[in-house]
DNA sequence: CCTATTTACTTTAGGCACTAAAATAAATAA
DNA sequence: TTATTTATTTTAGTGCCTAAAGTAAATAGG
């Protein structure tokens, strides 16, 4: 009798002991069951099972000695072959491609320039179909299984129907461009926000583990951000909340890329400040709409340096970001605001314009106590998001597909 | 063996129960359990237990014949006596009190004039305390007991503090109110935003089910939000979120009863409206930073009549609700933005700006499907959404304050 | 070297919650 | 009056978890 259980504690408990070992590493089974608050006589009867099922193994005692008397602690870790997940980043004109194992460890990574304005719907998926079947030729040997695909693409993209509505990086619109890969590669496939990536990475530092409410603003090219409630990405109603680059400055203020004014994207992104400073500087040539990290370095370094013109635009755009983190702040009011991105290259010379901003806007009880912080940029945070949130999501999937194989 | 059951299975399929009573009025064991996804032999064992703690009661079956053959339906009903709950709104120079049974049903109602602006935090909990008192002996006779109180509030609230960090309606600030009145009366008490009581209400109507991210605003003397995410309000870290009012439509713009500038509300409140008419037009006198009902329906009335000066003013408001508004879809792209508060009188004369606003600042696909409607105004809402919180929150206790009763 | 102690892991025994199926209850239809 | 239908209750059985008891594997100290 009784078939269909309904109770998920088993399944939840599972879920939480592999999380632990990705998050921690090795561990013993008493600490994994004092940091879930489950008792370890659960820890051994889950574990016996992952231990079937292949999905950890038993590390082999250390010959340096246990700390203390007693029977030392026998570590279990993840088996980092059980399986295995991409995360491509779509960005213009570039795409990297990561492979990650079980374990969450990077195990490739690989770059290629592409025209990406150029390709249609068709293209992409044909594109990414190829790159990912040559990654899985190459890299993918020793592993079980391709578990989940990543597409972390900037803009706006529906997670749940697979849709990219509205990317820069991309000439296309409403297109699904997972299906395929999903088909091809018998693998879930996620579509995320770039930026919901770098917060989940974000989030998972310990240095932030107190901010269950975060704010991630990345400036570059564009304005991107991401917003976590209680620690989990907030989407709302169809995938296109957080566009903190197109909320409001100034009301027919600049033109900005997507076609309206006044966005705080068209004062505070990179060919923002180009296009303010090309008026008015000399400048590196090159393609003054999508300037290159060089050129932007040089303009930053002539506002640090103190050329009044490049100061001036620079300041103009901190006080453009501090009136969009100003309406943040009094809608959200989060923990934290991370700024973050190739842009916080720039981010000393905006600073005291934007906290001038946000004080002229906000007075101290709306204010509130949110810490307002910026944090260097690393290019791969993405994909390492990508990643985890990969893993993540195809967790339940391989246990009930571990199951139904021990069953059949 | 095996005291303390981590399971919370039981409790939660309890509460289900309760609160589908609650929503649905009485219903049969049968229904509950499909309603609910458990069994109806579940339903038999919890109700068995609510109908020994005196919760809910068996009613009599109906005279009139039921439809269909086979064994009749025994509904069960909440028991409305089993408790009581109050929730008190407190807004500029009135207090509104209402009394809820058990069932959520209002028993009773009164308004009180009160010079808020005038008491302090002491004065306040001590007015508070011989309201409610008053009301407890003439009101609550039959009542098993008093189980929470709500206190309902304009203005930045911390509800887990209980703590008012700042309201237009009293002069102190950052005082915690709920203590005192926890400990006379014996029962939590919780403090919230007016707005989340609203939306909570709204939230519950059918008409909205589909709406799980909904925003409400809500136009007045000044100007206030809700963001239900999930259908849960969402709060921020410490209760100033969806400070909808204080964002801003022009740095620099006109001034804001916060002291700041450029805040919507300094547009789109009753004040700003009256004050920006004030200047050009003859009005009914009176108090003009704090016009009465009259007042703004007289200067509504010129609008709607066409006199330009007046239409200039509500097409201004239109504007910067627009702006406000769009910023809102931008960062949190829920399914509907309701708009509702003693405001919605002026809605028609803003409306069209409003909808040129958000069109000129959002591109089709950042603007997304959310429907953004107006939705007539009661005032009686407020406190029939505390009463609804707080028997949610005081469910849980109420169960568990029976268990311990029975078992001592 | 042997024994006591300490700590980790495993096994055992028992409780709780849920479900399916069987039993019972209470009506209508024929 | 009996068969049928539907609702509720009882029974039997399963899964999951925990505490306690049992076992394993080390160190500390004679």
């Amino acid at each position: 009798m009784a078939l269909p259980s309904t109770d998920t504690s088993r399944h939840d408990n599972t879920l939480a002991v592999i999380r632990t070992l990705r998050d921690r590493g090795p561990a013993a089974r008493v600490d994994l069951g004092t940091l879930n608050g489950i008792s370890s006589a659960t820890v051994t009867s889950i574990s016996a099972e992952l231990l079937q099922q292949g999905l950890i193994m038993e590390r082999p005692p250390e010959a340096p000695r246990p700390n203390g008397r007693g029977r030392p602690k026998t570590l279990i870790e993840l088996a980092p072959d059980a399986a295995c997940v991409v995360c491509i980043k779509l960005s213009i004109n570039e795409i990297q491609l990561v492979v990650g194992d079980f374990a969450g460890q990077v195990r490739h990574s690989e770059h290629h320039t592409v025209p990406t304005l150029t390709l249609s719907a068709d293209d992409l998926e044909a594109l990414l179909e190829e790159k990912i079947s040559a990654v899985c030729t190459q890299q993918l040997e020793g592993f079980q299984r391709l578990a989940g695909i990543c597409l972390a693409v900037q803009g706006v993209v529906s997670s749940q129907s697979g849709t990219v509505i509205w990317s820069p990086a991309l000439s296309f619109r409403n297109a699904p461009i997972s299906a395929r890969l999903a088909e091809r590669f018998h693998c879930s496939v996620l579509l995320e926000n770039d930026a919901n990536c770098i917060a989940s990475v974000l989030a998972a530092q310990p240095a932030y583990a107190d901010c269950p409410n975060l704010v991630v603003i990345m400036l570059g090219y564009g304005i991107g951000m991401s917003v976590l409630i209680n620690g989990v990405p907030f989407l709302g109603a169809n995938g296109s909340a957080a566009e903190f680059g197109h909320s409001k400055y100034q009301p027919d203020g600049a033109l900005c890329a997507c076609g309206r004014r006044g966005c705080i994207e068209a004062y505070t992104s990179d060919y923002a400040l180009y296009r303010a400073a090309a008026e008015n500087l000399e400048l590196p040539s090159g393609d003054s709409a999508h300037p290159s990290e060089q050129q932007m370095q040089a303009l930053t370094q002539l506002a640090l340096k103190g050329n009044p013109v490049a100061k001036r635009i620079y300041a103009e755009a901190g006080r453009a970001l501090g009136v969009g983190i100003a309406n943040v702040l009094a809608l959200f009011n989060p923990d934290l605001v991370l700024i973050t991105g190739s842009g916080v290259r720039g981010f000393d010379a905006m600073q005291t314009a934007m906290h001038g901003a946000i004080d002229d806007a906000l007075v101290a009880e709306l204010r509130g106590t949110t810490r307002i912080e910026s944090c260097a940029w690393d290019r791969d945070m993405t994909c390492m998001g990508g990643i985890a949130i990969a893993l993540n999501a195809t967790d339940s999937e391989t246990l009930l597909e571990s199951q139904t194989a021990r069953e059949a």
